[in-house]
RNA sequence: GGGCCCGUAGCUCAGCCCGGUAGAGCGGCGGGCUUUUAACCCGUAGAGCUAUACGCGCGGAGGUCCCGGGUUCAAAUCCCGGCGGGCCCGCCA
């Protein structure tokens, strides 16, 4: 296996980058010439001459031509490496190129005899060596360890992740542009929290040297944005980061991102309408459209994000898709079809049965970004009682090719009524530790209370999650598909430098590391 | 937390059932080829290290199929335990 390393010819032909390259004008990208260029014919030549950068992805040698394809980060190109333009000298060059490496290349935009646009390659710089062998072009890097352990490689090479981490950023700036252009600020609330709350979640609990108290990273960012709410911050937003110590699967990952947005003076209706305005130009902007082709495991599901969304409640969304009747059902009825359809009933509250009968029945079945309203009351600790009916609260939830992407509602701004939930969510805490083992509910927060009692208006907020919406708008099966590096355990590797000795060795003599 | 599956060359995988010389394709290296699109054709090394020797030859020792142990004349293969990963189920988005 052992083959003398690559590296020393680089150094034998005094080219080696990591010595002599420090910068590299580039004066144009792929996009531009390929979008400047677009109609060179074929065979024809310009005679125009770009510096472009970027990494060598695909590499077909034919003697004395070798066609290249280069990533620049804007898009690919090929690279047309001809021996009569380039002459005998940087021809050693070309003869060392691989896959992997990273290179400067000066040159004309050509259309080849095949049609593709390409650049005619009169000089190429090493920039950087690629050390390691890349995967295999065909295959790839499918192996799920070393997808997650190499992401870079992954986010790289598997263009749906690519394409799902950029398409993150265009719909994150688009939220921005569209919250700002409606009076929105965005402002950071703390990730690390004496009471962590916003949400019903085991937290991370860590500690604090500073103050010798133990701290909780947060669940959510919801206590302290209607904080600002209070502060006359009456149209606020964040995109968080919150954390929740909790079990990684498909759909759920302890660190996740999600946009929260507050706008004083509105209820839950109002925020309906703000966000299928904003999700729906947020894909507009990104993809071009507002219908989506979505490829899911073989198979295709059309997505159309054009408002108005559709609005169902959740007990009706159980008897239209799910074909279950659970309206007028007693409590031991309801346990009963909980029974009957596979659901383990861990948590005594009703509303938290239908929450799970709707989630087996039902929620597979939504395609279309839908908007599931009249949650009960008892499960929405942090909503406002309906004003048509006190067991429900004015709540909604988003859902979206079969997840949950969203959760929205009129806030709750009762100092007295919250003071009165959170005791309530205590002693059923209490309760349910006997009956069901350990549930999760709000511990009492008053300092949030205190802050709503100086007066919160009427205020409708609103959580996404960002992940789970580009998740579901590029098909990916697994959530830790779209977050750019997830947790993994350490493995045992050997770097070059322990496996090569006397090129360490050799870069510590030449750059006189040791003196 | 419960169940199922996977771990073999740089990459993708076969071999495992039924124990007996560890394989293919791609990639690498060498050669040929001036318009290719997973280019093609020919050749070739590679799963593992050490001592002695300038080198070669000969001889010898040794032995990461994720790791450790067991069964066996013999283990990639069978058994037990572990590590890493994936999927499904239960709870949070």
């Amino acid at each position: 296996m052992k083959q003398r390393h690559r590296i020393w010819r680089f150094i034998e032909l005094g080219i080696d980058p990591y010595t002599s390259v420090y910068r590299y004008q580039v004066t144009a990208t792929a996009e531009f010439i390929k979008k400047y260029y677009a109609d060179l014919g074929k065979g024809e030549s310009s005679e125009d001459t770009y510096k472009l950068a970027g990494r060598v992805m695909g590499l077909r040698r034919h003697g004395r031509i070798v066609f290249a394809i280069l990533n620049d980060g804007s898009d690919s190109i090929q690279l047309v490496l001809r021996y009569d333009v380039l002459g005998p000298e940087k021809w050693r060059l070309i003869e060392l190129l691989n896959i992997g490496d990273v290179v400067g290349v000066e040159g004309n935009p050509i259309r080849t005899l095949r049609g593709e646009l390409s650049i005619l390659v009169r000089d190429l710089k090493y920039l950087a060596i690629t050390w390691r062998d890349f995967p295999e072009k065909w295959h790839g890097l499918v192996d799920a360890d070393k997808r997650y352990r190499l992401r870079y490689l992954d986010m790289m090479l598997n263009e749906n992740v690519r394409q799902a981490i950029i398409s993150m950023y265009r719909i994150e700036k688009a939220f921005r542009d569209f919250l700002d252009s409606e009076g929105f600020i965005e402002i950071h609330t703390p990730k690390l929290q004496p009471i962590y709350g916003g949400a019903l979640a085991r937290p991370f609990k860590t500690h604090m040297y500073a103050l010798g108290v133990d701290a909780y990273l947060s669940i959510a960012p919801e206590t302290y944005l209607k904080r600002l709410v209070v502060a006359n911050f009456f149209k606020v937003y964040e995109i968080a980061v919150c954390f929740r110590n909790e079990d990684i699967d498909a759909e759920h990952y302890p660190e996740f991102v999600q946009i929260e947005i507050y706008k004083a003076f509105a209820d839950w209706e109002d925020m309906m309408r703000l966000v299928e305005r904003m999700v729906s130009y947020a894909v507009k902007e990104t993809y071009g459209s507002y219908k989506l082709t979505v490829e899911k495991n073989g198979e295709t599901v059309e997505l159309d994000f054009a408002p108005p969304w559709r609005r169902l409640g959740l007990e009706e969304a159980i008897e239209l898709l799910g074909k279950v009747k659970v309206r007028d059902l007693s409590y031991e009825e309801l346990l009963k079809l909980s029974k009957e359809l596979g659901i383990e009933v861990k948590d005594p509250r009703r509303g938290k049965i239908l929450e799970k009968i709707f989630e087996k029945v039902a929620q597979p079945k939504i395609a279309n970004p839908t908007f599931i309203t009249m949650f009960p009351r008892d499960v929405s600790p942090l909503a406002r009682p309906s004003r048509k009916d006190p067991r429900y609260a004015e709540r909604f939830e988003i859902y979206l090719a079969g997840l949950e992407v969203g959760n929205g509602y009129s806030e709750l701004n009762n100092p007295v009524v919250q003071y009165y939930f959170f005791k309530k969510e205590e002693e059923l805490r209490r309760k349910a530790a006997d009956k069901f083992g350990e549930i999760e509910a709000h511990p009492m927060d008053k300092d949030y209370v205190r802050a709503l009692e100086y007066g919160m208006p009427p205020t409708a907020g609103v959580g996404i999650g960002i992940y789970r919406l580009v998740m579901a708008i590029h098909g990916l099966p697994s959530i830790k598909d779209v977050i750019p590096f997830t947790f993994v355990l350490p493995e045992d590797f050997k770097t070059i430098a322990e496996v090569e000795p006397e090129i360490l060795k050799y870069y510590v003599e030449k750059l006189r590391l040791s003196d």
